[in-house]
DNA sequence: TTTAGTGCAAAAACTTTGCAATTTA
DNA sequence: TAAATTGCAAAGTTTTTGCACTAAA
């Protein structure tokens, strides 16, 4: 479960697991690039400042990763690899599975970068827009 | 040169070419994703909200593509496909030429989409990180 | 018990809107 | 000339900070 994965690694930085910090987990593992909004929505119970600074946690742990693919702030689980497909007709964004990345055939770029995930954003219209 | 790519697809859309419109252009142009801070600074001429509301044009007519990779928007010219490599450690982002995504392996994901555009995403610990 | 974390209220930063003056086509 | 654009000041939003209180380890 990625969330023990996740407490691990709080508790091994130093840092304390309280509930507020669980809630916030247990929201954004519920759904990929959801909103302050939504993440908020989900964890009715902590304070927004929390929310803020526990994503602020989460992401500097390497957790979380925070993005805005064009409409405001997004956070997401910052799995290994993740795609997207977006919308520049209706903004809608969705996520698909198959991985088209080859990165072994990346020469080392950025000379010794190294690699540990990815994010892939797919731009164009979707059906409903053509 | 994307400049007249960029005026074209302004006027071709119904919208008058101004100085301020290519002032702001011309600062994007200059370096890919850049904070609003930098684009202001990039053109002292224009006022705040004429580069807020000429970038948000630009991005309606799919010239200009916001993003946040961690800390804060950027902004950046629509090509069709960009590399990012973004260091987890202290956040550089810079960027790779050669293109390690294959969209032909996708079967036509999300029914019809219509792919124009991509941008990726590499996440790991840059040299000077390490 | 000690140190880190929480949450309120306030501050700061960022972005959008109303409107009169100006400019493009 | 008419319709679009600009920029100021003000209003809205979003995010961060200061500080006393509370809770995890």
């Amino acid at each position: 479960m990625a969330l023990e994965r996740a407490t691990g690694k709080i508790r091994d930085c130093g840092h304390k697991v309280t509930p507020q910090r669980l809630a916030v987990l247990r929201a954004i593992a519920a759904e990929q690039h959801q909103s302050m909004e939504e993440i908020r929505g989900r964890c009715p119970g902590v304070g927004m400042v929390t929310v803020y600074r526990t994503l602020d946690l989460l992401a500097e742990l390497g957790l979380v990763r925070r993005l805005d693919l064009g409409d405001g702030a997004r956070y997401e689980l910052a799995e290994d690899h993740h795609h997207h497909l977006i919308c520049e007709g209706c903004g809608s964004v969705t996520e698909f599975e198959q991985c088209p990345v080859d990165l072994r055939s990346l020469p080392r770029v950025g000379g010794g970068f190294e690699v540990r995930a990815h994010s892939l954003e797919v731009y164009g219209t979707c059906s409903d827009c053509r």
